[in-house]
RNA sequence: GCGCCUAUAGCUCAGCGGAUAGAGCAUCGGUCUUCGGAACCGAGGGUCGUGGGUUCGAAUCCCUCUAGGCGCGCCA
């Protein structure tokens, strides 16, 4: 299926072999040998493919490079799809593909249909993307909204490249934000009912705070009034949480991100993971008290500082719910993979949590945890506040609303996650146009038309001879088509879904080059017609998977 | 002070050990008898933050420094 990501790993079998003959021959000195890579040369006179092997090779034996590039080029199997193999200085070995090869991938693609692009590395192994698990203490913002998109990219890719994925986010409903914000609501409640009440310090003071509380008198009246104020809080406060929570899940399905589970903390200490995870630590000696509180002796570990894990009032910190949340994907739920997504705010916590999982006896790699940087929003050159405490707040939703869903994802996958990002709603909006969203939906979008075109003339172009397709343009777009494997390897491989996004407006550009110097749907030449045909059904089918990787829609019109 | 991220074209960003550093936007100049001009072709524009080092080869790896961001809570 992924035929040229099976060319490059040939190339390398092919350039390992003829290395390794070339020492039974005496050509090379026995040394171990260098790990072979193969790349895309930048310049096209390069050919497709080439390896700088021959000068890693140089470095471990002392031999001349360009020596050894000419006498492994020798040594190398002839392959059906390589067309020439060429030594170039300093010593790189370059492969050029056949054209009848590649032509011929056009019906590979057709026939691979959507499967096209997915590559089996996961062999099914489990995978758990957890991300955005924000509190549900207010509604989220942008820099939400990038580490949503982020994580629903990846799971598509994890999921095209044989992984079990399952998305999850963890609900925060315990600890003391919860208190702030169930106490802020209170205040908010009492206000409204005409008494005087004060949002506590350290509550949550935004509008929406308010408006909850107007929804929830509107609906169930002044009930909660007559109760005792911890019972109103809490009661009060649940109502509260529960539509925060379907407002946030409604904001992400605005965004199409939907989650496969949704996690409750409080569930932790419910079900007994909390106390198995820190006595299991405690086994291990990793467990200390002092002044007062329940410390997980990280030093011991090579951190910086200890953590606590129970205050000394007897109430457990966020990192112990962590610790039995980790605890649980992996000796619970024994998740193969666990990735999780967090703000930059959060950069800190990364080492500490690697020590746990650790100390758990797990190994720490197959914890991954992917930083998204932050994200500030700004109407032109003003600056928009988006803290969620201080107040006013512009929602993610709002500028889904005002972008657009496709154009939401599509900017957020454009960097990678290690870059701040600056959202300007103000150019967004005035880009919309040229956005290279609609630059590259168009692309799917003319092919549709296309394909419309040659329906309606009664075309069949099942027997489509792809051999005919022998243009540069053609070429060059099937050479842009075959990328699309090896883009989503490298993406399971990185967890960096950005290259998606390159690879799309590389995909769309590639197109609509082809389509201005050659004529699709000819009534002068039928033959060459069906081909094209085939060709330009192939890169819709490419194009689409993209976008769909990405979480985008693939429009027939537009 | 310590940790993490960032610094590449006027702007926003790719590239992260290979052969002449790329894209979009912006600027300037071209292309329409026929499939969607939301398009295509071309031009100009770069001491890859600084200074060292490693290497046959460095934007890419190591160290110094500078600038910006985020952390360094018995908050989450």
């Amino acid at each position: 299926m992924n035929k040229v990501a099976i060319v490059k790993q040939r190339l390398i079998e092919l350039l390992t072999q003829a290395a390794s003959e070339a020492q039974q021959l005496g050509k090379l000195p026995s040394v171990a040998l260098p790990e072979v890579a193969v790349e895309h040369p930048q310049n096209p006179e390069h050919g497709d493919y080439a390896s700088s092997f021959p000068l890693k090779l140089a470095r471990a034996t002392g031999v001349n490079p360009l020596a050894i590039a000419e006498n492994m080029v020798g040594l190398i199997v002839s392959s059906p799809e390589i067309d020439t193999i060429t030594v170039a200085p300093p010593g790189f070995i370059n492969f050029t593909l056949k054209s009848d090869w590649l032509t011929r991938q056009v019906d590979s693609i057709l026939v691979a249909g959507d499967s096209y692009g997915s590559v089996d590395l996961g062999r099914g192994s489990r995978v758990q993307l957890e991300f955005v698990s924000v509190n549900p203490t207010g509604p989220l913002h942008v820099g939400h909204g990038r580490g949503a998109i982020l994580g629903d990219a990846l799971a598509n890719v994890l999921t095209a490249t044989g992984y079990k994925v399952e998305k999850e986010y963890y609900i925060n409903d315990a600890g003391s934000q919860i208190d702030a914000f169930y106490r802020s609501l209170y205040a908010r409640y009492q206000q409204c009912l005409g008494i005087d009440a004060e949002v506590p310090t350290g509550g949550y003071l935004g509008g929406y705070v308010t408006d909850l509380a107007k929804e929830i008198i509107a609906e169930t009246g002044d009930r909660f009034l007559a109760l005792p104020e911890p019972e109103a809080v809490l009661q009060l406060g649940q109502l509260g949480l529960d539509r925060m929570i379907k407002l946030i899940r409604s904001d992400l399905e605005l965004l199409g991100v939907t989650f496969d589970v949704w996690f409750s903390e409080r569930s932790l200490y419910d079900k007994g993971q909390y106390q198995t995870a820190v006595s299991l630590l405690r086994q291990g000696g990793y467990i200390a008290e002092k002044e007062g509180a329940i410390w997980f002796v990280s030093t011991a570990l090579g951190e910086d500082k200890d953590n606590v894990v129970v205050r000394g009032d007897g109430s457990p910190t966020y990192f112990a719910s962590d610790i039995a949340y980790h605890y649980d994907k992996f000796l619970v739920r024994k998740f193969d993979k666990v990735i999780n997504i967090w703000g930059a705010d959060h950069q800190g916590h990364v080492s500490r949590m690697k020590a746990v999982v650790g100390a758990l006896g797990i190994a720490p790699e197959r914890l991954k945890v992917i930083i998204s940087q932050l994200v500030t929003l700004r109407r032109g050159d003003e600056l928009v506040r988006i803290s969620k405490r201080s107040g006013d707040i512009i929602t993610l939703r709002e500028v889904v609303e005002e972008v657009g869903t496709d154009a939401c994802r599509f900017f957020f996958l454009s960097r990678s996650a290690d870059s701040q990002m600056d959202f300007d709603l103000e150019l967004a909006k005035k880009q919309s146009v040229d956005n290279p969203v609609y630059y590259v939906q168009y692309a799917h979008a003319r092919i549709a038309s296309i394909l419309r075109l040659a329906q309606q003339r009664g075309i069949d172009y099942g027997d489509g001879d792809v051999s005919l397709l022998t243009t540069e343009p053609e070429l060059t777009l099937i050479r842009k088509m075959l990328l699309l494997p090896e883009i989503v390897e490298i993406v399971a491989h990185t967890l960096e879904p950005h290259h998606l996004a390159y690879y799309a407006q590389d995909l769309a550009t590639v197109f609509h080059s082809f389509y201005t110097q050659c004529r699709v749907v000819s009534r002068d030449d039928e033959i060459l017609t069906k081909a094209r045909l085939k060709l330009v059904a192939a890169a819709k089918l490419v194009l689409a998977k993209t976008l769909n990787l990405m979480g985008m829609t693939a429009p027939e019109k537009m």
